[in-house]
DNA sequence: CAGCCGTGGAT
DNA sequence: TATCCAAGGCT
């Protein structure tokens, strides 16, 4: 089963900066734990296109765990802002750190080890052994649970068919290549045996797969339908002094954008507040934004020569307040907020 | 175990 | 415009 995958995988596995080339594979030269640990918590739950930029950036800047354990927290913080998921970026510094203080700045190597470590789970655990350490650890991510769903035609619902899901892969796992074949099976998923119209005329899987015999591929794996999104409103306010400095505050570590800069809000969510200094607040615009489980409508105060003392948070700098340092929505905020700065 | 946790691209 | 979805982990 696993050699018509590793033979399409030998000559179409696409090319990314976290993975070696062909040449150094047949040399038999391994990935970089450090890297493909970084790629992999980057990719939980993230496209590929968006990772690219993202993973250069860090590696160009710091090169080995022992960079990225040394480095500060607001500047690791800076450099993941808009890629989401925050406290993947939290717990990326914990685990660097983890690795430096307690195992000599060396990657575990086993899955046990790694799951061992904060921000790893089941699925990094097992990516970082087969694909670093190419051990036969079984990977389950969401394109090998599609994969394998119609490969079986599991016809149970996801979450509940999860296990089931697992069982399967594990069967298939061998034990020649496995980070080759993880890596390819997540391939296929991604390109060929994708959500909706599979590509099963040119896949490598098409004989065996059942739900392909059956008809039924694009169906599966079936899904219980999620919750409808509700609606927040909230307001922020976005403070500018007369030498230009902007007043930031830094969010709680737990919860929403945990551990990212912002501006002070009324508790749209979930923390408290008014106004953060009392100014002459006139409304700039609306910010609208979607999160994972709710939509968001932000109405923006702004205070452009304000003068009191900040009840909460700190003004900084204008040169040292950089927009794409902020998560997602706070830039749109800013943009809105900005807007009217320039004109008034 | 189900809810929480971002974002941007595709459809 | 609305919904879905992506190489999940934590609590």
């Amino acid at each position: 089963m696993s050699g018509s995958l590793l033979a399409w995988y030998d000559r179409y596995a696409r090319v990314m900066p976290w993975r070696v080339g062909p040449a150094d594979r047949a040399a038999g030269i391994r990935p970089d734990p450090y890297r493909v640990w970084l790629s992999e918590v980057m990719l939980q739950q993230t496209t590929v296109a968006a990772v690219r930029d993202y993973f250069r950036r860090f590696t160009d800047r710091w090169p080995t765990v022992t960079d990225l354990a040394a480095a500060a927290d607001a500047e690791v913080m800076a450099e993941w802002a808009g890629l989401g998921y925050y406290a993947r970026a939290r717990n990326l510094l914990k685990c660097a750190r983890a690795v430096v203080a307690d195992h000599g700045g060396v990657f575990p190597a086993t899955r046990e080890g790694l799951l061992a470590l904060p921000g790893i789970g089941p699925y990094t655990a097992a990516a970082i052994a087969a694909i670093a350490h190419d051990e036969p650890a079984t990977v389950v991510d969401g394109n090998v649970e599609r994969v394998m769903a119609r490969l079986h035609a599991v016809e149970t619902p996801l979450p509940a068919a999860k296990p089931e899901l697992v069982a399967l892969a594990a069967g298939l796992t061998p034990a020649d290549r496995p980070g080759d074949y993880a890596q390819a099976v997540m391939d296929l998923g991604a390109t060929i045996c994708t959500p909706r119209n599979p590509a099963c005329g040119i896949c490598p899987w098409s004989a065996p797969c059942a739900a392909r015999a059956r008809g039924i591929a694009a169906q599966l794996p079936r899904k219980t339908p999620k919750a409808a999104k509700p609606v927040r409103e909230g307001t922020v306010w976005v403070a500018r002094r007369a030498d230009g400095a902007i007043l930031l505050e830094t969010r709680p570590e737990r919860g929403l954008l945990g551990g990212m800069p912002g501006f002070p809000g009324d508790g749209w969510d979930g923390a408290g507040g008014g106004p953060p200094l009392a100014g002459d607040w006139r409304l700039a615009g609306e910010a609208r934004h979607t999160f994972t489980h709710f939509h968001l409508i932000l109405s923006v105060m702004v205070d452009p020569d304000a003068s009191d003392a900040p009840l909460r948070g700190a003004f900084v700098a204008r040169p040292a307040f950089r927009p794409a340092d902020l998560p997602t929505v706070m830039r749109k905020v800013w943009d809105i907020a900005s807007g009217t700065f320039g004109h008034s």
